[in-house]
DNA sequence: TCAAATGATTGATGGAAATCAATGAAATGC
DNA sequence: GCATTTCATTGATTTCCATCAATCATTTGA
């Protein structure tokens, strides 16, 4: 984290955590060195725009994301830019142990995150295992959810593709709620899509105009409703996943 | 690694692994630790078709591919194949402290890997600082390559696609290779692909048709050569990089 | 407040690709 | 060896989508 907000940090609200998966982590480690994990967490916010990790540079801290989304973006020499990734909530961002980073890393929205001194987490991975296999489920669960990116994109159609997108972020908002789901019964479920749709398009290989009309398609279909261009009930699990053209992504639901 | 070829492992070859990312990385251990990790591997070769991890069990073996390509595939209830994706040379495969796989691991090709017992991998790892580091950065690396192939799958054109997907494949045949890079120099590198057309396309999300027709549509460009459709000589990596639209893939080269 | 800018949407059109159908080529089995 | 199957390729047609252009909605700034 290279640069922040300045005055935006504090000290770690843990009620925001209840339920959320750094919280599942924690219970997992012995008394005393969850205490000390605890205390290495810093809550910031970064305003939209923010650049939280430069291309070329060793991160100096790494975090999580609460809310808002983070996107790992190259800049290319003709002065275009190609989005790698995106960070929801839960996702980690900043390498441990593992040098420069190869994109940048901005904030696309106004984010909170969880942030730590990278060094300081490196020693604490060093010193436990519990610590060290917590940090190492976390970052198989990374590979399994770039794997997943990787489905969403293979679908041929615009449509297909863009319901795989909407199926991820229901999933990630799904695992990201307290307490019970409240989804099973068939009550929409309320997407906050941060993205403007420009940055959905060239996400998903394609162009506004494309995606605006998928988007219709599927509120067309009763699959969605779209309240404001970012504000997106899903009403049909079910039918979503049938366009998505396989039943993967949802599995972990 | 729950079924493989009988009789096909033996000792450790050393020589094989010249170069190697594998040997990179045990050169970094201290001798003791180096000594007791080299003599955990077992060289094995697998037969098309293998299956070496199933969906939903636990890997009893973990390994990297040294030679072939391996395929992360989920069976669909109604028996079509969906590919999640490639294992080429010198990625990791099996889940270290992970649990059971999500999808099936079997072998496109005749493979050859090497392999090692999980349980004992996951013990050295929580006794050696610096073992537990090497697999960090290793599992770091396969998250990069993981997305790699989104920006791969990102181009909005079938040839762009394809292009990228030769990028990648040209790229791990020249970092596995002994030696001095020939391919400066402007020589053809030879790719064997040991996908049919009908896989590739499912992979990059197009129909086989349409696949054949941008290989051919680069073999016109004089970009590549197809001398059988399993091999084909890159002529033109520049070319090839343009057509990819990104310069992105070729920069570890 | 209003003008200007940005983003989302819609329409029209040419080009790209999926699909259907057929042929050629190679591998496989007997 | 030949028949059969599988795979790759090519052609013709339809569908989809990128692009250009225009309009509408929302936000921004003076």
């Amino acid at each position: 984290m290279t640069q922040h907000q300045p005055g935006a940090h504090r000290a770690l609200p843990y009620g925001k955590l209840a339920n959320g998966k750094l919280q599942r982590l924690l219970d997992a480690l012995p008394p005393d060195l969850r205490l000390e994990m605890e205390g290495m967490w810093e809550y910031r916010t970064l305003s939209a725009g923010a650049v939280v990790i430069e291309d070329g540079q060793e991160a100096e801290r790494i975090g999580y994301v609460l809310d808002g989304i983070l996107v790992m973006v190259k800049e290319l020499s003709d002065g275009r830019r190609h989005i790698i990734g995106l960070l929801t909530p839960y996702d980690m961002f900043g390498r441990a142990f593992n040098g420069a980073s190869g994109y940048r890393i901005e904030a696309l929205t106004d984010t909170q995150v969880l942030t730590c001194n990278r060094v300081q987490f490196e020693h604490l991975i060093a010193r436990s295992i519990e610590a060290e296999q917590l940090f190492l489920r976390n970052l198989l669960d990374e590979l399994d959810a770039a794997r997943e990116w990787v489905i969403a994109l293979g679908g041929a159609k615009v449509v297909q593709r863009l319901a795989s997108l909407l199926l991820i972020l229901s999933r990630h908002k799904f695992n990201g709620a307290c307490g019970k789901p409240t989804f099973a019964a068939g009550q929409p479920l309320n997407l906050h899509i941060q993205l403007k749709r420009q940055d959905i398009a060239h996400y998903l290989g394609t162009s506004p105009e494309s995606l605006s009309r998928s988007f219709h398609q599927l509120e067309g279909d009763k699959i969605i409703r779209i309240n404001t261009p970012y504000d997106i009930d899903v009403l049909d699990l079910a039918k979503l996943t049938e366009v998505a053209g396989n039943s993967l992504l949802l599995e972990r639901i």
